[in-house]
RNA sequence: GCCGGAGUGGUGGAAUUGGCAGACACGCAGGAUUUAGGUUCCUGUGCCUUCGGGCGUGAGGGUUCAAGUCCCUUCUCCGGCACCA
């Protein structure tokens, strides 16, 4: 350090201390909730309390806490709540291994992170605090679950369900990502259990309806994710008689029109119907095939390489347009949950029918004639248009939409058939067979069947369970504490038991930001007047993992709510923003790279409003940020140039700009329009960039301008201060501060523009010949089109550039370019 | 296979939605300060050039006075779903 940098600069630590006890102390960030402004509700993504913050909070929270520090400087009344969403695996896992409670770990994590979040800066209202495994919070959650349950939205079903070996619990459809387990990657297999689901299937048409509500407000990639998963398909049912049954069985096709070349059919094997169809002979071989079925892992199964394989069952079934009898095979390519569980095959228009009439040597049969190879011949299935052949009720028609309207007009008027809708979306499977999560409140009674725990005894808290009484077994450990389980029926007084699985963490998250509105109510999840007047959310952040998973429960729990007529409205989210990843050396850090970088480090190193200026500064919020290829270093030499300005200024607080330097004026005012447009559209980064200009233009004028007593620096500096404030919040508290303001800025207002100073007195006007620059001209943004025009063609580079040519042509759009076309 | 997104300097990335491509940074080079390294400051930095200019936004074509931006064709990469009948 040498004797000549006489003033010290901004002390990144001593800064943060000093603003989090007076933001705390001040309820800064505590919503006036008066009625005087205007309501606006900012959502972060609740954590996890999984260990203290890392790099990932370190992008994901900044971008929401940008936007609300924002808002509020633009005079909205905003709710910045935080709160965790505290149970799940992980803790009960930690308590096995230290012979613990999972709560002492989760709430030990959530006063670290909390912690870390006020030093982050982070502008929460923490008066809304709420954790989903306080008793306070997961009573609500089965209050909501029995109003499901009286809608018939929660019920129980014996079904195939993904299982995870590892974590010793049921997983949700949306919970196995190709075949693994969401959360620790163990291969999933298949067990038949009575489990509980919510009906969301009831809900699919009004989940991709209403997504016209937020088009264009969420990103379009989770909006496709979102349609694909609920996986609407257009068809129709037909009904086919089965040797020795009296029912028909009904099966789902897309294509009704190649009834006619129906050569088989097929059942998945777990579907009761192959159970009980197959005929005696065939049973022994049915059942080996259906062991091995379920032995099939869900990655095996899924595979499209996989050869096909099945078992003919020894009925038949008969096509109802020409009563031919198509023999019945089970197949594992056919799924036991979609449409019906059984299928009419159709080898010469659908590849996997081909497939496994190629593997079982059955016939082919052209019924749409393509002018495509044959493909009893290729094995190349032909899905395409054609015309109609050897199917009576479709001669002459040449495309699918007649066919399939004229097919199953047909087969409507005959009873055997209708036009269909099915999803890909399943029940949402909520039972889980561990303990830190939320206790399912019902008690099956042998008298009464299920019989719900009365709102007035809720909640059914957790039995005090630790240590090795939590390790997984296969069934719920809440089963071991006969305490608790045994109860009296509350409809007959007899012996009863509580249900012993708990709900999946997704249902503690569907519904957490509506507590927020109103986090101690007492009469109900939250007070509906309340929600009416914040929601619904203005603004929602978090990861695009949530894609399908959280965001889709939760849209499906608003619409419930709305049902229910506690909630008006029914989308709960208004706007979505996914934060990218922070990776480093072009791979996610993990500890087996060794590549990780530690967000407590980097703070101490460079200070909160460093780290955070160059996570907004490294690119679009949506974009993963490298870190190899950011500075923190040369950031926060940008946040001392912009403190040095402030230390700079002489002239007093509320000096008149009009008298100060016009130039550095018109860039301030510039430069504030264009942050506050980078903010509203959350192009952070160009925001930061605008900054720097400012910063840049104001030393320009202090170092060899007007110099520092010029009011207009005072101006440029302030606006710095709130500018950057939504960024660097503890750096512009410090300019704030030295600038002679009274704390804090974060309840400063945002600058005003002022118009006139965003027309500047001289534009650069190009001038092009055959669209090439040759000549840029200064002129007065008022010019005249034909004095502009005068001036553009006596220009000697464009005289040049003409080279003699006459001109046919000159298009003016004053006073920014002229467009001349030489002959 | 289906759906979504993206290809711009050595790097991260900007570009009033059709009007100066490369803002702002990183890096690099040169210079100043320094015993030296680091720090700080200044200057330069798309490529080529005979210094007139020429070429440049994955590739090829088109529309236009004017295209990173619009249209057609095509390639590559990333993400999601995938035996869903």
């Amino acid at each position: 350090m040498t004797t000549e940098s006489v003033r010290a600069g901004y002390d990144a630590a001593a800064a943060q201390e000093k603003w989090q006890r007076f933001w705390e102390a001040d309820g800064t960030f505590t919503p006036l909730d008066d009625g005087s402004r205007e309501r606006r509700y900012m959502l972060d993504m609740f954590p996890y309390p999984s260990g203290d913050l890392h790099m990932g909070h370190a992008e994901a929270f900044v971008m929401g806490d940008i936007v609300a520090r924002y808002w509020k400087l633009c005079g909205y009344d905003v709710m910045h709540p935080i709160g965790w969403d505290s149970f799940g695996l992980p803790a009960e896992n930690a308590a096995i291994a230290r012979d613990a409670h999972p709560a002492d770990w989760t709430y030990a994590n959530i006063e670290t992170q909390a912690g870390s979040f006020k030093r982050y800066g982070l502008g929460l209202d923490w008066s809304r605090r709420l954790h989903t495994s306080d008793p306070e919070y997961y009573r609500w959650t089965q209050w909501l679950f029995l109003r499901f349950y009286e809608r018939g939205l929660a019920y129980r079903k014996d079904s195939y369900v993904n299982w995870c070996p590892n974590d010793q619990t049921v997983l949700a459809n949306e919970q196995v990502v190709q075949g693994l387990c969401e959360r620790c990657s163990a291969v999933v297999t298949k067990r038949k259990l009575t489990q509980w689901y919510f009906k969301i299937t009831d809900y699919a048409q009004r989940l991709l309806d209403d997504m016209s509500l937020i088009e264009g407000k969420w990103p379009d990639r989770v909006l496709a994710m979102q349609r694909n998963w609920i996986g609407r398909s257009e068809g129709a049912y037909v009904d086919f008689q089965i040797e020795g049954r009296e029912e028909p069985v009904r099966v789902f096709t897309t294509r009704p029109d190649t009834l006619y070349g129906a050569t088989f059919f097929v059942v998945a094997p777990e579907a009761s119907l192959a159970a009980e169809i197959v005929t005696d002979a065939q049973r022994p071989a049915f059942e080996e095939y259906l062991e091995a079925t379920k032995r099939a892992t869900e990655i095996e199964r899924q595979s499209s390489e996989r050869p096909k394989t099945g078992v003919f069952l020894g009925v038949h079934a008969i096509n109802p347009v020409n009563n031919e009898l198509l023999p019945i095979y089970a197949a594992d390519y056919v799924l036991a949950d979609y449409g019906t569980g059984a299928v009419m095959a159709v080898p010469a228009h659908d590849q996997r029918d081909l497939d496994f009439a190629k593997a079982f040597n059955l016939p082919v049969r052209v019924v749409v004639e393509t002018g495509l190879p044959d493909p009893a011949e290729t094995f190349v299935a032909t899905p395409g248009d054609g015309s109609y052949v050897n199917s009576p009720a479709l001669e002459g028609l040449t495309d699918k939409k007649a066919g399939i309207a004229a097919i199953t007009a047909s087969l409507a008027e005959q009873g055997r058939g209708e036009s269909a809708v099915t999803f890909r979306l399943r029940d949402w499977l909520l039972s889980r067979q561990r303990f830190w999560g939320c206790p399912i409140p019902i008690i099956h009674c042998p008298s009464c069947g299920e019989v719900p725990v009365p709102d007035d005894q809720l909640p059914v808290r957790l039995p005090d369970l630790r240590g090795a009484a939590l390790a997984p077994k296969g069934t719920s450990p809440l089963a071991s504490a006969t305490d608790w389980v045994n109860v009296d029926c509350p409809k007959c007084g007899g012996p009863a038991q509580r249900d012993t699985d708990t709900m999946d963490t997704f249902v503690d998250s569907s519904w957490y930001y509506f507590r927020y509105c109103s986090p101690n109510y007492t009469e109900g999840p939250f007070d509906p007047a309340e929600v009416a007047k914040w929601m619904p959310v203005a603004q929602y952040v978090g990861g695009v993992e949530h894609a399908i998973l959280h965001l889709l429960y939760s849209r499906f729990f608003t619409k419930v709510l709305s049902d229910i007529g506690l909630v008006d409205f029914p989308e709960p989210f208004m706007s979505l923003m996914n934060q990218g990843q922070v990776i480093n050396q072009g791979k996610a850090m993990s500890k087996s790279l060794g590549n990780g970088v530690d967000l407590g480090k980097q703070i101490d190193e460079f200070g909160v409003d460093a780290i955070r200026t160059t996570v907004v500064f490294a690119g679009p919020p949506e974009d993963d940020i490298d870190w190899a290829d950011v500075s923190p270093g040369s950031t926060l030499k940008f946040l001392q140039r912009a403190y040095r300005l402030a230390q700079d200024v002489v002239s007093p607080v509320g000096a008149d700009p009009t008298s100060g330097d016009l130039g550095l004026r018109r860039a301030t005012h510039r430069s504030v329009a264009d942050v506050t447009e980078a903010l509203e559209s959350k192009r952070f980064n160009v925001a930061v960039a605008r900054i720097m200009e400012l910063v840049n233009a104001t030393r320009k004028v202090i170092d060899s301008g007007a110099g520092a007593a010029d009011p207009a620096v005072r101006e440029a500096a302030e606006a710095v201060a709130v500018i950057l404030s939504p960024i660097a919040p503890y750096v512009a508290e410090e300019m704030w501060e030295l600038l002679g303001h009274a704390p804090s800025v974060a309840a400063a207002s945002w600058p005003k523009v002022d118009p006139a100073l965003l027309v500047a007195d001289q534009v650069t006007c190009v001038v092009q010949v055959q669209g090439k620059v040759r000549a840029k001209l200064d002129v007065a943004p008022s010019i005249s089109a034909e004095e502009l025009e005068a001036i553009a063609l006596a220009d000697p580079g464009v005289q040049r550039a003409l080279d003699g040519r006459a001109v046919r042509q000159v298009i003016v759009r004053a006073p920014k370019l002229v467009s001349i076309v030489p002959a």
